[in-house]
DNA sequence: GGATGGTTTGACCAATCGGTCAGTTTCAGA
DNA sequence: TCTGAAACTGACCGATTGGTCAAACCATCC
């Protein structure tokens, strides 16, 4: 919550934040170390103290924010638009948060595997909240027969594992698809808006 | 790889496993500590070291074989079976998967994270090559005309992401259901046969 | 009862962990 | 150029880490 102000501050909490997330997201939070950030950062332990208070400091200082940067794809969604063209829409902007932001979604599913004890409150709330809402939607255009009927808390939950399966299991996609295909993101859009479409189309 | 000869063995084994199993899947590897799994186990920690070289061997005895297991539904996808019936059985055995052994598919989840550094050599081969294998199963189905036209291989992915979604992130389903939906997994299995059958039918 | 081999443990080890602190270096503004 | 605050560091701390080891325990068979 602490504002930098001069520019060293800036540029060596950034500096930090963006090593620390490298490491976080590969080890999780008890799998990382203090040294290793340091290092990958290129600073010195103690120095990266003076700028977090804690290794928890500097985690939940990537946390927070993270699920805002999350949902906002999901709080773009517009009631008033073509439903399907909406979801589609909904579908590719968190796929590119898969590809653009592969260690975010990393981190995410790291705190989700321990069972979310830092952001429980988050998922029960602002989460909750805002699926409930977009549900609510989804529903409506459904009952409007302009979406041809599924349960819309599960579409939404197909929507997020579909599309973060191609960050968090990114050695697993490239394993199968072998060296020749470099990037495997233009095909997953292709498959998604496909799988969607014929899902949604009434 | 070495077999347990006494009923002794046997059980410490399992035990030590099955503690190994519930610490592991929460903390991934570099998180977890001996100590933890030893007092889940009820055991000290040098009679953990007893049964088994080092941690990480306990860490390979639980991921040896977990593949295998993993791959087994998709492994009985029947090439002479009908296309649409296999694919949704497919699907239900592994939404199965994810409901009885909820850990065992974080533990895979937390190997992804890391890079799957344990077991890499796995997916470029006996995986890629299953996948391979059922994918032109698929293609040719699809030639046939059984099986609307879709990428085969993202097909698979699919079912993998949509599947194990369930168990890695139950958490986070957990907390968008609210308390009163106990078992999220009936009303998940009627959503992915819909999605599939939608997608498939020809 | 004694011998034997599998089983268990307390005490211990070097290495690493997150974190502290006294003190030094660097920088911006007057 | 001086000065005070900001930035940085080496040395260090107690706790925890994975792992070792000699000694003790225990069940079984003679």
């Amino acid at each position: 919550m602490t504002r930098p102000r001069t520019r060293i501050q800036q540029r060596n909490s950034e500096t930090i934040l963006e090593a620390a997330l490298e490491v976080f997201s590969q080890q999780g939070f008890r799998g990382a170390t203090l040294d290793q950030i340091a290092e990958v950062a290129g600073l010195s332990k103690p120095n990266l103290l003076y700028y977090f208070a804690s290794k928890e400091a500097i985690h939940g200082a990537l946390l927070s924010g993270l699920l805002a940067t999350w949902l906002n794809p999901l709080r773009a969604m517009d009631p008033d638009g073509d439903p399907v063209a909406e979801l589609l829409g909904y579908v590719r902007r968190k796929l590119e948060l898969s590809r653009d932001f592969p260690r975010e979604s990393r981190l995410f599913a790291n705190e989700m595997l321990q069972g979310a004890p830092r952001i429980r409150a988050a998922l029960e709330g602002e989460l909750r909240d805002l699926v409930q809402e977009k549900s609510a939607v989804l529903q409506r255009w459904m009952d409007e027969g302009r979406l041809a009927p599924v349960h819309p808390v599960h579409l939404i939950f197909s929507v997020w594992a579909l599309t973060q399966h191609y960050a968090d299991f990114d050695v697993q996609v490239r394993a199968v698809l072998g060296k020749a295909a470099a990037d495997p993101f233009p095909e997953a859009g292709q498959f998604l808006e496909v799988l969607f479409r014929r899902l949604l189309e009434p």
